[in-house]
DNA sequence: AAGGCAACCATACGTTGTAAGGTCAAGCGA
DNA sequence: TCGCTTGACCTTACAACGTATGGTTGCCTT
């Protein structure tokens, strides 16, 4: 017993384990070095010894969020093994969605990082495999891939935060929906027609699962035709 | 002459000014209280009197920003007033992309607010209004404004940045390129069979034009379907 | 037993945003 | 003209951040 280590030695995979945990939980904010150790029990400047800086520590976070959506993404390829590029594609995106969906501060992250993290290199080769094997191009191939962007990586590209949903009674979105139709008509009439579908009356009546296919298919069916 | 102001009494629209001219000049990164501040021969918290911090700062850029695009977007509009919706859409788009030029820094600062800027609404209204002239219904015209994303804003989702142009001389080009056909054929094939046509022989042969007109035509003939 | 060598810690520095309160000049009613 | 208010501007100070530097500790090897 005594001679029982004080404590598991720390690594960097440790280390990234819980900052992706602690990230998860709390979100990008809380991720400083000092709440990062002492989540380990350990003091700031240990993690030095395993990790690069912060910098470094995001690059890892990063890292590992593609590593997920590749893993996720090839699953689902081998998956659809027989079927054409649409759906070997549509189910490799959706896949790699679900991974975005548990980790909703890595679009955020990614897109923020100034260079391109090694991992994506190996996720687009195996899209371009699929696309190639479809008929495509390289030409068109190529443009594939810029036209996908972020949907190749489970994300739309989500301009601004879906708006934190607020307190809202029903009275309030009536009002401000009512001041909203004498500036933005067509704004307020489309909310008004769109309303009725959706399951909560307030400004946050968009199903992204939806805009995501739409987009999908949308892209997908003019690159059928750009085959030729 | 003695009765001359001490000097300009500084003003909201004075320090937005400054601070987007800072960051055209020197990126994000500089611009902070004190820099700013100093820019304008004042001290760090004479700044608070006209802006409520620095978030409310990055506000104020984004909304100046916005404006410029939607300043842009319109006159765009109104010159192609007789055309059909595509190329409305299309001039307004290109439009907005000009202004993003010019502003380098201004997607990665728009998909990192929080909050939805108060002007994007009245630029989505003269989207929507385009959309509907044309005839679109207000479910697809919805679903338009998901799948163009940041595109009607003039930026495409560069998921990671374009490579700041670092020092490459051909021979590391073609190492880089035989290292990489072994573990990523398609990839290495299509940088080789686009390379011929591009200008320069690096990684950053896109040509970031050519994909935004081409995801642009991509959405808009998938919409022109989707009308009926 | 002696040395080496990681891993870990304590301290400190510079930079950031900003809270709290002070200074000073312009404007204004008496 | 005096004195008061007002608001722009400044000074100082603080907490939190990333991280450079230089200990201290305890296992491993010889």
């Amino acid at each position: 017993m005594a001679a029982r280590k004080r404590r598991e030695p720390l690594s960097r995979d440790r280390a990234l384990a819980a900052a992706i945990a602690l990230v998860d939980a709390e979100g990008m904010a809380a991720l400083t070095m000092r709440r990062l150790a002492a989540d380990l029990g350990v003091e700031a400047m240990s993690l030095y010894h395993h990790l690069p800086g912060k910098e470094g520590l995001l690059d890892g976070l990063v890292d590992a969020v593609i590593a997920e959506i590749a893993a996720a993404g090839g699953q689902a390829e081998t998956d659809a093994a027989g079927g054409d590029w649409r759906t070997r594609l549509r189910l490799r995106f959706l896949a790699a969605r679900a991974v975005m969906l548990r980790h909703p501060w890595a679009p955020a992250l990614l897109s923020s990082r100034p260079t391109i993290p090694a991992g994506v290199y190996g996720y687009y080769e195996g899209i371009l495999a699929t696309l190639v094997d479809g008929g495509f191009s390289y030409r068109i191939a190529h443009r594939a891939l810029h036209a996908f962007g972020s949907l190749a990586l489970g994300f739309a590209q989500e301009v601004f935060r879906p708006a934190p949903d607020e307190e809202i009674d029903a009275d309030a979105a009536e009002a401000e929906l009512a001041a909203m139709a004498e500036q933005l008509p067509h704004l307020a009439a489309m909310v008004a027609a769109e309303m009725h579908d959706a399951a909560d009356p307030t400004l946050g009546w968009c199903d992204s699962q939806t805009e995501f296919e739409f987009t999908l298919d949308l892209l997908f069916d003019g690159l059928e035709n750009a085959r030729a």
